[in-house]
DNA sequence: CAGTTTAGATTACGTCTGTAATCCTTTTGC
DNA sequence: GCAAAAGGATTACAGACGTAATCTAAACTG
């Protein structure tokens, strides 16, 4: 699977937001969140489309870019390799890490209870 | 926070289980999990005494390393940031995207139950 | 048409990482 | 005592990353 690296997944987050988009459209939703020059983001465009991560599609003589996987093929892929590197690949020890310093609302506990017990009701996955 | 890159992390994670070890101690248990030159194991030694992931005592003419930061600590540390980096800080969507690939399984969901309601006897964080 | 702006392509450059090899010094085995 | 081994320190070197600047060609402006 294609890696990310840290600054190239906020070029992704603004395309998973909204695609296909020209560069300059992702320039201007960048320059809220981020100080980079445009030439930067467009090195990291470049890098993306390298890496597989972005396609485009011509329009006049600018690119429209989108991306090839979708954020939640991503977010399980890279989920599950830090669960695994960082936790055996369990991720109830990662939640317990979570609890241990008060990054557990009541909502988020609440969050969590009602996903498990959806869970529970679909089904066997032993 | 000290940050520690996959390679070192293997080194930090045999100290996390028996420290203080001499060097030679610590390419033999990594002979099992690896396939580094004492060498290459060296380097990782020196470089995450400099980032201060690691301190020494001397030992006739060797050195003694033993981690300055619990596992426990960098598991929050790192866990914290990338539940940041790719799921808002929410750490129920990262449960989510792992129940959506089989990645839990019947045991997980029981042992993440026994967690959260543990969590809620313990009383109110929000 | 000539100058300026703009788009992407190419090049730059310091730092970090993975993966060692070499160097220097001390210890140890004959 | 001298050669070999062993420890850490220093150096190496390619690829990824963050952060751009420069180059080149096309398009727009007046």
């Amino acid at each position: 699977m294609i890696e990310i690296s840290n600054a190239e997944l906020e070029v992704m987050k603004v395309l998973w937001q909204e695609a296909p988009l020209p560069a300059i459209a992702i320039v201007e939703r960048l320059q809220n969140t981020s100080d980079w020059q445009a030439k930067t983001i467009k090195t990291m465009l470049s890098r993306l489309v390298q890496k597989g991560a972005l396609d485009y599609q011509q329009q006049g003589r600018a690119y429209l870019y989108h991306p090839t996987i979708t954020e939640q093929d991503y977010q399980r892929h890279a989920g599950k390799n830090f669960v695994k590197r960082l936790f055996s690949g369990k991720v109830a020890p990662l939640v317990a890490s979570f609890a241990a310093t008060d990054n557990l609302s009541d909502d988020d506990i609440r969050e969590l209870k009602a996903l498990l017990d959806k869970l529970e009701q679909e089904g066997s996955n032993d």
